[in-house]
DNA sequence: TTGTATGCGTTATCAT
DNA sequence: ATGATAACGCATACAA
């Protein structure tokens, strides 16, 4: 009992078309091979229906067409969108993809760094705040919205001028008085960027501004107090509010409903990530959106890209403004 | 230049550690060696950071540790929930997780079932509505939602529970004139049962129904017409709406409010799935809950089951309502 | 108990 | 142009 019901090989293949093994491995990869042979070979493929094993293949290449995803769960819809492009965008370049799962945990992101390092996969796609991975300069790596170094790319949107948007579109709805509301990791990450470029716009625009700012951990009711404190005679002294995602935009929007406040009437509420009702729907809110197809075409181009002198530190794409019924219309 | 910045392999383990090859791999392995050997192997392992490469396993053991999950995309909150909590299952288990998103490719997703049976991966759990679908009978393979032959395990949710569940709740909230809204396949799946289950229901809680179903291609808009149809005096003739999918509910909301319908004032609204609004925040409506992590954990252990013959042909598992603002509370 | 040799499926380097 | 053969990293049957 050799091989029972495994599947047919390449010596199985020769044996069928009375061939060489050598002359069907050149007829499999394409190598110049007599028409008459080449023939039989893959009269022979087709009746086997035989196919090549790409782990054998691996191990003679030291290279496995496989790519490994980091990413800490498919639950978000940022996450579950941004894995399904990416899968998309190696599919169409043939590769496959691991799906690593690291609910934040950075013992595993560290293991499946290491993974990658022993050749199991030929590169790693990584979203994670984790700011003691270790990962050696060379292993093809490319980061999303957290630089790891001048050395590794890192694909993230253009979160500055994302915020500078947010702060013009409150502008040009004719806010006066708006607040930056931040829920999130305290590292230093691309997203945090988002304030940076709200404030740059808030400026520009003449706009005075507030900040409410918490950290992981910390409870989501300090934005309630925060907003409700900042309600005199039953109106908000904001016209204008900047969540730095739509998650929390949509915990705000509860938020000023339960306070009497009137969205978007008296209210302008903008959000970032450009999140749809189960995946393709509606917008929560209105929102900046990240160009998430473009993110993972980019984010596979860097890193199965030949030459690493091409690779720059940082890439951002560009984001757009899209209404979701929170902002008066335009 | 034989191995430049390559993994090291058990030989350099084994020069290392002044130990014959065989030697190394029975230390990798948990087999019996002189406790003074193992020590110095342990050592160069750790010293070169040696770590398996399990391709090159696999080509031995015919065995790879990897399986496959079908699935169109993970940008349905609903397959993306799925992708998580496989993905978690197969991890505890030590097994890789290879994401197939076939977009409802028939073509990818035969694909991807020729690869199995080739042995590139252990096994496959598929979500696919192709009735086309070849699958050898020797390919361990576990499908979601539709059942592939009685040699094929299926794990759903308990359909037909959910809609008697759903037909029980509208009941008890005192419909008397309820309506099933579906689209989607025409294929025989299980979550077709959802209809079954909900006649079942209102028939033995003497509710009466109507039902208003559409196949894949065929536009939303035909449940618009339907409902602005049942509605004389501003009223409709409704008091409570079953939807095959919290997706359809979700739509239906958005018409209902522009046909000046009150939820859940006038009209009680169900829907199916259990989506929660980024993932982990609240329902979209009231829902028949499907039980996602457990599904997730049975798929994984009928794949891996070494018994066959103890492999069901189908497993629902227990649905739960769960309240969502769309119907009044009980 | 430890070392040696062979084969897994493929590719590539040789002769032919 | 085609066929034989070694090598990739590992497991294992067998020899020592």
């Amino acid at each position: 009992m050799k091989k029972e019901n495994s599947a047919p090989t390449m010596k199985d293949v020769a044996r069928e078309a009375g061939v060489a093994l050598g002359t069907v491995s050149k007829v499999v990869n394409g190598l110049p091979v007599g028409d008459s042979y080449r023939l039989r070979v893959e009269d022979a493929i087709q009746k086997l229906n035989y196919q090549v094993n790409s782990y054998a293949q691996g191990l003679k290449a030291n290279k496995t067409y496989t790519i490994a995803l980091l990413i800490p769960n498919t639950i978000d819809p940022f996450y579950a969108s941004l894995t399904y492009h990416i899968n998309i965008a190696l599919m169409k370049r043939k590769y496959r993809m691991l799906l690593c799962t690291t609910d934040f945990d950075p013992l595993l992101e560290q293991e499946y760094v290491t993974m990658a390092q022993h050749n199991k996969v030929d590169g790693i796609i990584g979203l994670t705040y984790n700011p003691n991975l270790i990962v050696e300069e060379n292993t093809p790596f490319v980061a999303i919205d957290r630089s790891m170094g001048p050395k590794i790319p890192c694909v993230a949107c253009d979160n500055f001028a994302g915020g500078q948007l947010a702060a013009e579109k409150l502008a040009e709805l004719g806010c006066k008085n708006v607040a930056f509301l931040r829920s999130g990791s305290a590292l230093v990450n691309e997203p945090n960027k988002r304030k940076s470029g709200f404030e740059a716009g808030c400026l520009s625009r003449g706009l005075s501004y507030e900040m409410k700012i918490i950290n992981d951990g910390e409870p989501y009711e300090e934005f309630e107090y925060f907003l409700s404190e900042h309600i005199s005679n039953g109106k908000l002294s904001f016209d204008g509010i900047f969540c730095v995602t739509d998650r929390l935009a949509y915990l705000v929007l509860h938020t000023l409903h339960k306070l009497n406040q009137q969205v978007p009437e008296d209210i302008q509420l903008i959000g970032f990530d450009g999140i749809r009702s189960f995946g393709n729907i509606d917008y929560h809110c209105s929102t900046i959106v990240q160009p998430v197809p473009e993110m993972a075409e980019m984010c596979v181009d860097l890193l199965l890209r030949e030459n690493m002198m091409m690779k720059p530190p940082l890439v951002c794409l560009p984001v757009t403004y899209a209404y979701g019924r929170t902002t008066k219309e335009i």
